[in-house]
DNA sequence: ACGATTACGATACGGTGGGGATCGTATTAG
DNA sequence: CTAATACGATCCCCACCGTATCGTAATCGT
């Protein structure tokens, strides 16, 4: 899939970083609605038509630049339950609000209905940190630090969303207090 | 604003309404994303001109038609705290689900970007909501059935965005179940 | 060394849609 | 009767997407 084979001429390895950072460079410059597919191709110094040929559409091509793989990185579950809640809500927070995804974010959502893959591709990353807290919440339950019922969805769903509604409405609102006080609603909430 | 003024010939009022409801019709049927001013003209029975008449842009018409002002009706705060939080939960999922809402807010929220206009409209209406549940909150203070630093934006964030993302997710998710848990979390949440 | 295959830059094209303009006609206030 | 505005119909301009073409360059298998 990411290896076309072994004949013909070999795609320039730096086209496809180049095409990452301008998109990026320009979504923050003006923005989801008025990046163009040529424009990137552009500043990228290349054409359109190697942009097409490594990406289906400007969806993709700005959810790869957007969220690349190393976003959701290494986080660690301790043994206090509040201190990892609040590594959770750090985390997405820092995701969201970098100045590439909050660009990036809105525009995206919009073509999850009519892109079902990207659909796929950015929740299918937060499964395996689903999983991940459903643990530890058996764990806190059997501690009785938290209720047997906690679903480690719905909290995420709420913290998810939550910071989505915070970057609409205005990123400076998320600052350190805020996942603070999220934190603490959502770590009485789930409590026994 | 509203009412233009006393000369020419006045403005058929047929065509405001028969606009509203081909699109939401067309919503319906082929998404926001191929949603077209012509073809909302062409079902409304009339042409572009006429519309853009009306509202200035396509965003616009699909907002008002989307999210009428009748939408976030009256709902009544008790006595009871959780009652009343499940009602909220249970209104803004209501709102949401609505196959016209479900169609068009993901691509209204990529449009806010660029429509400051359209981004106050929606949100300026649970400005309302915040303030109301924040008196219900300091009632619900002095009961001592919730902490002082109990803040209404915060779990309307926290409410409105995990309705969101259960949008995006898939809307059979959000049913009386999935309320009565938001509502439990929330509840316990902002205990003393 | 050589043909097959694929990528490259440059350029062009068809199709679609937004937003606005024009034109002749219709409807209202004063 | 006149000024002002709305109407349907039509036309244009412009931006963009997605694809295609063409000559050239690079890399494979033999």
């Amino acid at each position: 899939m990411t290896t076309p084979r072994g004949a013909g001429r070999p795609r320039d390895p730096r086209i496809e970083q180049a095409a990452l950072d301008a998109a990026r460079d320009l979504l923050v410059e003006v923005g989801y609605q008025r990046l163009t597919m040529a424009a990137v191709a552009g500043r990228a110094g290349t054409t359109k038509a190697a942009l097409y040929r490594r990406w289906p559409s400007l969806p993709h091509l700005v959810y790869e630049a957007a969220f690349p793989d190393e976003l959701l990185k290494d986080w660690h579950l301790g043994r206090e339950l509040r201190a990892d809640l609040l590594g959770i809500v750090v985390g997405t927070r820092d995701a969201f609000t970098s100045p590439v995804a909050a660009a990036a974010l809105p525009g995206l959502l919009a073509e999850f209905s009519t892109h079902p893959a990207l659909h796929n591709a950015l929740f299918s990353r937060f499964a395996g940190v689903a999983e991940a807290i459903d643990d530890r919440f058996r764990a806190a339950a059997e501690a009785g630090e938290a209720r047997p019922t906690a679903s480690a969805q719905d909290v995420l769903n709420l913290m998810i969303g939550a910071a989505l509604i915070g970057v609409l409405v205005g990123p400076e609102t998320l600052d350190d207090a805020w996942a603070g006080r999220i934190t603490d609603i959502l770590t009485d909430g789930i409590r026994p």
